[in-house]
DNA sequence: ACCCAGGTGGCCC
DNA sequence: GGGCCACATGGG
């Protein structure tokens, strides 16, 4: 665990998402696709103002006013029918987050991933930070930084990437989002240009993937 | 005037 | 299975 006990000594511990609704989560990982979480926030905010931020009203919300309040993230149009039809068919199918929810890891994975709008990376992000589960989100930092950590190709699969992550840590849900965040964190201060800078606090010592955990 | 952001889906080979 | 492209606003 030396990465993250780095990490979480020098950014603290992220606690993202956890005071927010299901709903709200679930709204926020689509919106934050290709996007800076400072845009995110605005259309959240507008969402929220406008008593929308909840299933049951994104499910039969009109498409012109969807868009005009997610605007401030980018892709709205495409994001707003996507949010929409999302919520209608967790509404009718499960009638809301929680009955989502409550499937097993693998078949919820696989229902968030067969609806328009949802990859990987948002299937485990939903799973993880609102369903709990213990599935590892892999980002575009999460990529760079373990390719320049431990020189291996960000190029190869999410599945791949995932699994050489998941097989060196702590097997902890709270480490799961955690890790994730500073992740994050760390590439947003280091790796906004392709590699990991040479300045970052990870470079001391941390020249073997087995570093990654202590077990 | 660039380049980038906590990706996804479609199309092509 | 991989490579390229559109999608779009706001910040550096």
């Amino acid at each position: 665990m030396r990465v993250y006990t780095t990490l979480r000594g020098r950014f603290g511990f992220q606690d993202w998402w956890s005071g927010d609704t299901a709903d709200e989560i679930l709204v926020g990982v689509v919106l934050t696709q290709q996007t800076s979480w400072k845009n995110v926030e605005r259309a959240l905010t507008n969402l929220k103002d406008a008593g929308m931020l909840s299933i049951e009203k994104l499910a039969v919300a009109d498409l012109k006013m969807l868009e005009r309040l997610v605007k401030p993230c980018g892709f709205y149009r495409q994001k707003a029918v996507r949010i929409r039809n999302i919520s209608s068919y967790i509404l009718a199918n499960h009638k809301g987050m929680t009955g989502l929810l409550r499937r097993r890891a693998g078949a919820l994975r696989r229902e968030l991933l067969s609806l328009d709008g949802v990859g990987e990376e948002t299937a485990d992000a939903v799973a993880l930070y609102a369903g709990n589960k213990r599935t590892f989100v892999v980002d575009a930092y999460t990529r760079r930084i373990i390719g320049r950590l431990y020189g291996i190709d960000t190029g190869i699969s999410y599945g791949k990437m995932q699994c050489l992550i998941t097989d060196n840590i702590d097997n902890r849900l709270a480490v799961y989002k955690d890790l994730h965040a500073q992740f994050v964190e760390l590439g947003k201060r280091f790796c906004r240009t392709r590699p990991l800078c040479r300045t970052c606090p990870l470079n001391e010592g941390c020249g073997s993937f087995k570093l990654l955990s202590e077990r």
